[in-house]
DNA sequence: TGTATATTTGAACAGTTGTTCAATCATTTG
DNA sequence: CAAATGATTGAACAACTGTTCAAATATACA
């Protein structure tokens, strides 16, 4: 332990233990690759689950459980047209934070 | 599967399969909530392993452990002086994401 | 009403992850 | 050199996660 850090102003300074936890669920949400997959897609604008699951090349069930998990973390919202769903991102910050973190790992590469 | 999209220019839209695996790579890195802590401590400068766990009120090893993932995930930096490691923030995008994620989520709770 | 289409759901399974514990390494100090 | 200190490591275990498969739901259409 070094001499003389003040650990309580360290610990003042950061984020209450709600805002740790719904960052570390907004990450853990976008840590996965077909999730992500599935939000480049939407950038291009709404689409269908079918479309989207073509657009992976992957199943639609296993589609359709990432889109459930977007929804609940409000990353993504749906809208129903017949027996058609279509998906689109929900919040601007998204693409925002996408784009830095691109520009980050291309750093790292 | 929607009448006339083109699947192929959503496609090519997409960044390619390495970068969306290291931005997957990098989600998941961030979306634990004890390698997050880590991470925020260290926006206030360089801070030694024990300090960290003090911190965090946290084991020696368990910190250490996730030091070593955000190390090689090249998130974070060391310094050796004497028998003590310090450990500091290793690319300004980070606190740029952490800022706009904060804003993303606080919108959300 | 019956069939086809679009999507959702739940259970199950394998693979991954974070913490703990004990042991080890590296450096300083007596 | 031996003891103390700061940090790292590896194995083990429980908890969690993503995909698959089969079944179910909802809507459209003949």
């Amino acid at each position: 332990m070094t001499e003389n850090i003040d650990i309580k102003k360290i610990q003042d300074s950061m984020p209450d233990y709600n805002a740790i936890g719904a960052l570390s669920d907004f990450f853990k949400i976008m840590g996965d690759s077909t999730r992500l997959q599935i939000i480049l897609s939407l950038q291009n604008g709404e689409l269908c689950v079918s479309d989207i699951a073509a657009c992976l090349d992957m199943s639609i069930s296993s589609v359709s459980h990432q889109l459930k998990s977007l929804r609940l973390s409000r990353i993504i919202k749906q809208r129903k047209e017949g027996r058609t769903v279509y998906y689109s991102l929900d919040d601007g910050h998204v693409a925002d934070i996408l784009a830095t973190s691109l520009e980050h790992v291309s750093h790292i590469i």
